[in-house]
DNA sequence: TAGTCATTTCGGAAATTTCTGAAATGACGG
DNA sequence: CCGTCATTTCAGAAATTTCCGAAATGACTA
C-alpha cells in the first residue's frame, strides 16, 4: 500500500468499517481513499495506491456507483474515467440514509406487511403477527420521521439535530401556548 | 427447517438481512425466531427449529447476548437456559442503536480525533485532514444528537419523530414570538 | 481496418467466515 | 465421587466471499 501513514491510517480503518458493514474491505478503503482525495482519481492510480489488482478496483468502483457514492468525472483528451466522492458531508449522509433504507428496510417492511395480512392458523401465528406488527408499526414511524427531515436544507437539518430533546419542552411550551385563549401564531 | 411457514418467512428474511449486515444468518434466524415466540425458548428447541447444530446455536446466542439483545431466563427446577428477546419495541430500538454506535461510531470517531492531530506532511495530507475533520464535525453532530433524544421516554421520542421537520417551523416560530418585546414564556 | 488504451467480465484460486461433531467443562443430585 | 444433563470450546470441514489474472469488450485514432 502506497500511501502516506495520515491517510494509510484513514483507508485501513474504513476498510475494517466496511466488512462490519454489508461492503467489503476493498469497497471501503477505495471509498475512504477517494474521499480524503482532493482530486479525482483514476483506476490505475487506486490500483498503485492500494496495492490490489485491476479487476478488484473495476468491481469495487461499480459498486460504490450502485450505492451511489461516487461521481465519475473526465478530463479533456483523457478518456479515462476519474472518480471522486461529493464533497458535502451532509449530501453524503443523505444518499447513505436513503440507499440503507432502500436496502435494508424496504424490503423489509414489504415482508411484514404481506405477512401481517396472511390468515393466522393459530395462537402461535397470532401472536407472530402480532409482533410483527409491533415492529412494522415501530419501523414506519422511523420511516415517516426520515421522509419528512430529509425535506430539510442542510442547515435546518442542523438546526433540528442541534435541538435534540429540546423539541419535546418547545412542543410542550408552545402546546400551553397555543392552548390559551390569545392566539399568538397560526397553528402547526 | 420445522416452523410454520408464516415464522419461517420472517425467519429466513431475518437471515437474509443478517447477513447484509455485519451479523450472520444463523444469528439473524435465531433473533427472528425468539421475538416472534410467545414463550422462551431453550436452545434445543431453537435446534430443532431452525435446523441447524447445536453447537452453532450455542456460539450464536452468546453473540446475541454479547449485543444486549436476548434475555436469559430460568424456570424452577429445570437447569436449562431460555431466551427471549426485550417485548418493547422501543427498548429494542434504543438497545440497537447502542450497540451499533458503540461498534462502528465510537472507534470511527476516535480514529478521526488521533488523524486529525497529526502534524501534516503536505498538501495533500493537509487536505486530507481537513476532510476527516469534516466528517469528524457531522458525526459528532449526529452523536450530540442521539445521546440527546436516547433521555427521552418513548412517549416524548414517538412525538419528537411525529413532528419530524415541522419541528424547524416550529422553533422559527417560536423565535418569532420570543423575540418580541412581549415575552411569552421563558426561554429554552 | 488495425492498433492502442481503458474497462469489464469471468473462471477459478485464495482467504475468510460459518458451521459441525466431538470432546471438554461445569453444575447438580444421588 | 459418579452419572447425568446442559453448555461451551475448538479443530477442521463446508460454504461463501473476495480477489486475481487472462481474455473479452468497447471506443477511439490513425
Amino acid at each position: 500500500m502506497n500511501l502516506s501513514p495520515l491517510v494509510q491510517s484513514f483507508v485501513l480503518h474504513f476498510g475494517e468499517m466496511g466488512s462490519r458493514w454489508g461492503i467489503n474491505r476493498t469497497v471501503g478503503q477505495i471509498y475512504a481513499l477517494l474521499y480524503v482525495s482532493e482530486d479525482a482519481l483514476c483506476a490505475e492510480e487506486i490500483v498503485e495506491m492500494l496495492g490490489i489488482s485491476r479487476s478488484n478496483v473495476s468491481m469495487s468502483l461499480r459498486e460504490l456507483q450502485t450505492w451511489n457514492l461516487v461521481l465519475l468525472r473526465h478530463k479533456p483528451g483523457d478518456r479515462r474515467d476519474f472518480f471522486t466522492t461529493p464533497s458535502d458531508v451532509w449530501a453524503i449522509l443523505r444518499t447513505l440514509a436513503e440507499e440503507r433504507k432502500k436496502r435494508e428496510i424496504d424490503p423489509t417492511l414489504s415482508v411484514l406487511r404481506d405477512l401481517i395480512l396472511v390468515e393466522a392458523g393459530d395462537e402461535a401465528e397470532r401472536h407472530a403477527q402480532a409482533r410483527m406488527a409491533e415492529m412494522h408499526g415501530l419501523i414506519e414511524q422511523l420511516v415517516t420521521w426520515y421522509d419528512d427531515v430529509k425535506t430539510l436544507d442542510s442547515d435546518r437539518l442542523a438546526t433540528l439535530l442541534a435541538l435534540g430533546a429540546k423539541v419535546t419542552r418547545l412542543l410542550e411550551a408552545k402546546d400551553r401556548l397555543t392552548r390559551w385563549p390569545r392566539r399568538t401564531d397560526e397553528g402547526a
